[in-house]
DNA sequence: CCAAAAGTGTTATCGATACACCCATGT
DNA sequence: ACATGGGTGTATCGATAACACTTTTGG
């Protein structure tokens, strides 16, 4: 039989892109406090069961809760603090009777989906909430999600994960505003495009925007292939 | 109580240097099968306690096995494979009854040391072996030993931890031979002492290499309120 | 005086940055 | 015709990479 395993759970941080910036995915859980129900926002996850791997797990939960497969998703830090159940939006003691009564230790995951791929009918209690504009969640998870989004700047400078956040087919400026939306900054767009020229795995269409009243942008699409055969790692150190 | 939780354990990977290259910590464990007692190679690890955190028995792990404490170490990686225990050099199933009888999850932590900051007596248990000489290992742990070099050369390209393996005050051939044990290569000299010069919290000081049958190289020593205090955030996403 | 490693400079190329105007389309 | 965002080039500066000789010491 499958079990649970009682002390490892992982949580997803799945974040999302649109033409209104960068998001991410949270769930509404609800607890009693007496008969009040009260609400409380939090991280997608779930315990991890006998068989399979972490990875694994976290694919369930993605899948879960967008409905899609085959996404990038993947671990980034361990959780242990003994008492990381007690801080958070949400007074621990109300509710300790509603939990585990053990230790969880988690793992992190962070994930990037495009979010016009994703058929409404994630959970009635998720929502894509503005990356900037989480409040407080439970438990440790504003840490985690903040430790998330450090990782996927860290990771988008070296490698191009930002193709997962985008259709297919997409144009020069659609890669700069995501670039802009996860930086939280913004890029002179011919340097950046001076840059993406250089990236010949980023194949120029002959396909335009349509019915738009300015000029037409030229659609991309990124080849993975190519860049499998060509990227070099970069040696540097400039510590 | 201070218990052990059952299911989740951690492995270091405790790095040294000297003159001799790059090295890892491996502790000889013995088993018994039938009336035959056999030796394999690990790495050090525990489980971890009801009240600590993973760094906290990381800490712990690597005290014991090295007695110094305030190390830089730091988790990379959780391994899950469900069947992690059944690979790697010594045959699962004749030691499956001294092992615990459930899955064991392990996050991985490197660490670095100077291998002449540490007195004697570690375990007797446990060796220095060249990093690239490294036979099989016990589990999976040689995927975690791989992981870990591959982890410690990307930190090693953006953050001074090369210092942590080096004594406090070094020459820059040192340093240069230290990349070049780690990386598995070699530099140009002159290129390699230009990079270090950009680097303001590298202090040169007035001491000098004696009884070498050379010119005396001058010593350096790392200023980490420097670093802090200057180090910029570089921004680049060459993909 | 010899051996051994330390230390040093120049040139060519490449990547990063800063900056302003014309183009194609829908209304 | 105009408003809107798409698309392009140049000049400066700093970083990288390739390359060989002189210096200091101990034996």
């Amino acid at each position: 039989m499958n079990t649970a395993l009682p002390n490892i759970s992982i949580d997803c941080v799945i974040f999302g892109y649109d033409a209104e910036g960068l998001k991410v995915l949270l769930f509404e859980e609800t607890y009693l406090i007496g008969s009040r129900k009260i609400h409380a926002l939090k991280l997608p996850g779930d315990h991890i069961l006998q068989n399979e791997t972490l990875q694994q797990s976290a694919e369930r939960v993605l899948y879960e809760q967008t409905g899609v497969r085959n996404i990038f998703i993947r671990q980034f830090q361990v959780f242990s603090d003994p008492d990381r159940l007690k801080h958070g939006s949400i007074d621990f003691e109300s509710i300790k009777s509603q939990l585990p009564d053990r230790r969880v230790i988690t793992v992190g995951f962070y994930s990037l989906v495009n979010i016009s791929d994703i058929k409404d009918p994630i959970s009635k209690r998720a929502c894509w909430i503005n990356c900037y504009e989480v409040g407080r969640l439970i438990f440790d998870h504003n840490e985690i999600l903040d430790a998330a989004l450090e990782r996927l700047r860290k990771e988008l400078l070296h490698h191009p994960i930002a193709f997962e956040l985008l259709p297919e087919k997409f144009s020069l400026t659609q890669l700069q505003k995501l670039y802009e939306a996860i930086f939280n900054t913004e890029f002179d767009k011919r340097n950046f495009r001076r840059k993406i020229a250089k990236m010949k795995y980023l194949i120029p269409l002959d396909e335009f925007e349509t019915g738009v009243s300015h000029k037409p942008a030229r659609y991309y699409s990124f080849d993975r292939e190519i860049y499998e055969t060509t990227r070099r790692e970069n040696f540097d150190f400039r510590l």
